[in-house]
DNA sequence: GAGAATTATTGTACTTTTTACAATATATTT
DNA sequence: AAATATATTGTAAAAAGTACAATAATTCTC
């Protein structure tokens, strides 16, 4: 028995930790959400937002709390990624990392540093500055998935307002699949699927002809059984 | 520095383990592989073949490992599928678990117990029996993934031996995917994707008219760069 | 060796989905 | 009133998906 101890003891040091890559969106395109490091190592560098977890929290959990704690934000839209695991992946001893991604409504949240975020910013994902660890290839991982789940899941409508419009749809599907669509067959394919309704409402403000605003109906979605392919 | 030290070691005393799903295809349909356990916990319980990873090694390379030494399997397709982490789910203490599932084919491989698994042996997954730890959760996980991807990615040719026909291409989507196609538009599809060709030989030894033989064009399928939809 | 048993193989008509393509409508600004 | 800017809508052709059943090639049995 104790010599069972001693074999465990040397599996029970390693850490692990979480890394949200937060998508937004807004009219400049697909954003992700960094954080300015002010702890080492790499301190000062922008990085995703992530933390070492404690061994006493479940797994989901852990990651909404790192994602509050550093920003603020609570309630979003998650969803587990991939688990990397390279050695030498951390300078202070291995630490596997368990990637999220996670899906906000710009509108809705100020995102506001905390703990010890010294600073948080949207980035264009065309505009991503060098980041540390295997952050990168966290970031480069969760666009493909994604993309991915765009395709067959309706989850665009975590990343828009409440009320939007057709073209916003398309311009959003548009920018995470980085592919064109002709707007007359995009529109016919959107609205067969039922999952979003007119509200009646139109935009205000705009020096063109305002468009019509829709919302999403979960609702029909869930009934629907929605995993059927929305382009 | 020496603060830093005593903050960073309430992090790094958690543990880390692999769990594979193996899945195998013969004629009775999709079957898992599973160890009966020679070690504490669950002593003698079917399970998942999975094992603690040393913190000097790569997490891919873990994985691998882990299923060569458990089973004797070596060099089969493997894809990391989800980390499973509730504070509770290992009783010797805070161990994350990241689930792997490898596709094999039966006829190439004798799988044999080793190190502290006493026996291996392949169960239909409909006759799965109780499973330790979250096995049962992480395995069925696996199920809806293997779903999916078989959908968009030419998977089942790591199931199926090198030379088969189109009844048990068929088959084995019937299976993993439990839902039935006609025969004639089945073998449409799949001929039409240009990945599988004719070899020209034919099966032997049945007691009905012998069918043909195809085999996976792999190189055509990367060329086609796959990702496009199978069914 | 003739007939039974068993599984393999193949085509066509119909329906649904996808694709390509451009003119008109409604607001603001000048 | 004209210019500017974006929103909205339909149709025909092509492609893909679906439903459906008769014939072919082997072994087995008597």
């Amino acid at each position: 028995m104790k010599n069972q101890h001693k074999i465990l003891k040397q599996y029970f040091n390693v850490a692990v930790s979480v890394d949200n890559v937060v998508f937004g969106f807004d009219a400049d395109g697909l954003k992700v959400l960094l954080i300015s490091r002010g702890s080492e190592p790499f301190t000062g560098s922008w990085a995703l937002p992530g933390d070492l977890i404690s061994p006493e929290m479940d797994l989901e959990y852990s990651a909404e709390k790192v994602l509050k704690q550093l920003t603020g934000l609570d309630q979003v839209y998650m969803e587990q990624i991939q688990t990397f695991g390279r050695v030498d992946r951390h300078p202070f001893g291995r630490v596997f990392t368990i990637a999220y991604f996670a899906l906000i409504k710009v509108e809705n949240y100020q995102p506001h540093a905390n703990s010890w975020a010294k600073d948080v910013a949207w980035f264009k994902v065309s505009e991503i500055p060098k980041l540390p660890f295997d952050h990168r290839e966290i970031l480069e991982y969760a666009r493909k998935l994604l993309k991915n789940r765009i395709r067959t899941q309706p989850l665009v409508f975590e990343l828009l307002p409440k009320y939007f419009t057709l073209t916003e749809v398309q311009f959003i599907h548009e920018s995470i699949l980085e592919e064109e669509f002709d707007v007359r067959n995009f529109r016919k394919k959107i609205l067969s699927t039922g999952i979003i309704e007119e509200t009646g409402r139109l935009q205000k403000n705009v020096t063109h002809r305002p468009a019509k605003l829709y919302r999403y109906n979960a609702s029909k979605a869930k009934q629907l059984g929605f995993e059927g392919g929305m382009l």
